[in-house]
DNA sequence: AATAAATGCAATTAAATGGTTGCATCTGAC
DNA sequence: GTCAGATGCAACCATTTAATTGCATTTATT
C-alpha cells in the first residue's frame, strides 16, 4: 500500500509531511468494506474473522486481506487466541487522521479570513 | 473510483451509510499528491493546473488526473477563466468525512465506557 | 487419535490506478 | 491572422488492488 510512488514536493514543508503521514490511513479508509470492519470494531472489542466475514458478503479470504490493510495503516490489531484470531480497533492512528483533516480545515478557514479582512478591512 | 465493487451488509443500518458515503472521499485523500494538491488550494485559493504541476515532480496530464479524483470525490471545483481553469477547495465533502471520523471515534469511545461500568461496577 | 473449526498461505484473475507520450483545441496577445 | 500558452483528450503501460479458489496448518473436542 503507497510504496511511496513519486512525491510531490522536493522538500516539504513539516507543516505537510504530518499530513503526508497520514494518506496511507485515508487509503485503508477509502473502501466501504473496510469502513463496515472498522465499524463493527469499534463498537464491540474483539472480533474473530468468522464473525467478521458473516457481516459482509464476501470470502474470508477477503476479509482478511482487508483486515491487513487496516493493520498495516495501524488502525486495527489482531491477537491470536486459542484456534482464533481478535482483531480490535487501534484508536491512534484514526486520532491522527482526524488531526490531519483538521489542519486541512483550519487552514482554509484562516484563508477565508484573511479573505475577509482584505475585502472588509 | 470505488465502482461500488462488492458493498457489505444486506441492509446497511442508517447510521453506517453515512459512514459508507464518505469512502470515496478517503479513497480521494488517500494519496500524497491528493493531499498536497488539496492542501495548496486550502491555502491558496483558485490555482491553475500549470501552476499546481510546478510544485509536484510529475507531468501536467498526471496532475490533472488527481484534480479529477479530487473534483469527483466534492473536495475541489475548475472554474474556466480566459484559457486556463482554476481550481478551488470545496470545503462541503471534507466536513462530511470529518463528522465520520468523530462518529467512529464516539463509538469507540462509548464502547470504551461500557466496558469501565461493567467492571467497576 | 480422529475430526471439525478457524486460520494461514499461494496462485490466479479482472479491473482500477498512477503515470506516461502525442496530438488536438481553445484563447489571449502581438 | 499567427503564435505561444494552457488545457483537453486518447491510447498505452506497469503496478496494485480486490476477490477468488484450493490446499496446508493449527488447535479444541470427543
Amino acid at each position: 500500500m503507497s510504496q511511496r510512488r513519486n512525491s510531490p514536493g522536493k522538500q516539504a514543508s513539516p507543516k505537510f509531511s504530518a499530513l503526508r503521514n497520514s494518506a496511507p490511513v485515508f487509503a485503508a479508509l477509502g473502501d466501504e468494506t473496510r469502513l463496515f470492519i472498522l465499524a463493527v470494531l469499534c463498537a464491540g472489542g474483539a472480533v474473530s474473522i468468522a464473525q467478521l466475514t458473516s457481516g459482509t458478503e464476501i470470502t474470508r479470504q477477503a476479509v482478511t486481506k482487508h483486515l491487513h490493510v487496516l493493520a498495516d495503516a495501524g488502525l486495527v490489531r489482531g491477537i491470536k487466541v486459542g484456534r482464533e484470531r481478535r482483531w480490535e480497533f487501534v484508536p491512534t492512528q484514526l486520532e491522527e487522521a482526524r488531526r490531519s483533516l483538521e489542519v486541512i480545515a483550519q487552514q482554509w478557514d484562516r484563508a477565508l479570513e484573511r479573505l475577509r479582512v482584505a475585502v472588509e478591512g
